[in-house]
DNA sequence: CTTGACCCTCCACCCGCTGGAGAGTCTATA
DNA sequence: TATAGACTCTCCAGCGGGTGGAGGGTCAAG
């Protein structure tokens, strides 16, 4: 299989493909003989499961162990649900800062006339060093 | 002041000051004698506002525009209003991400045995493409 | 007269790609 | 058989938003 059909079964562009594999994140396929990349199927498998990891915002790292312990046969599940633990704690915290910001917006917000003046409460607001 | 004087009070790294004059998002100070940057006293308020901007998630762009509005004395406060609006619906979009991923975690974590063995719930959902 | 705290410029690196240049290869059609 | 177009290859540059370091200059205190 070429790099253009592993792209679309996996849904992972070729660029990056060709860059996880730089990165040393997915092993080196073998070559054709006019030096295109030839993959096996298991490789649609390998890069959906990179694919997935990616939408759950593990980083490239992460994803590196992850497809590690996706090839060993003796990984202990304990450890992959450990990194999914931590993504998760991540993510709530990503949810908190979000919420606060999103009430402060709507703090500065109510204080704006949104009309043709140049009084703002926003601007105001915002030249202001925080708590204090 | 001196720039080490100007982050101090504008809770701006030196580096980043220097880094947004460079991308021309701030002015471009005098200079000393000795080729030092002189900042005159309204600097601290321009970078606090540029940090506060920073802090709401704005792009360096939008920070471009805000303070453009905020140097304006003919600005119309809708506009400021606008762009904080937009900032808003962001921030509501990425909590709606974040939220469906950490409910889809959540998910993963629940058919995971998190014990020595292999098996893992987890590995076998990545590998899977979704919604086929 | 030296030490240490500043300041300067310039260049490289981080992440996770993406785009483009310039070249080779393969297949279908005129 | 020529050629067009769809692939493929490598290599290099750039995005955003900085951060770190090298290799200097400057200034005040001890």
């Amino acid at each position: 299989m070429k790099i253009g059909q592993l792209a679309t079964r996996s849904g992972v562009p070729v660029k990056s493909i060709r860059f996880y594999e730089e990165e040393g994140i997915l092993p080196l396929p073998r070559r054709s003989e006019n030096g295109y990349r030839d993959y096996s199927k298991s490789a649609v498998a390998e890069l959906t499961f990179l694919r997935q990891s990616r939408q759950f915002g593990f980083t490239l790292n992460e994803c590196r162990q992850l497809l590690q312990l996706w090839h060993d046969p003796n990984r202990r599940s304990a450890e992959v649900h450990q990194l999914v633990i931590q993504r998760q704690k991540q993510v709530e915290q990503q949810i908190t800062d979000l919420t606060s910001m999103h009430e402060l917006l709507s703090d500065l917000l109510s204080h704006c006339a949104a009309d043709d003046s140049p009084e703002c409460a926003i601007i105001d607001s915002l030249s202001e060093k925080d708590h204090e």
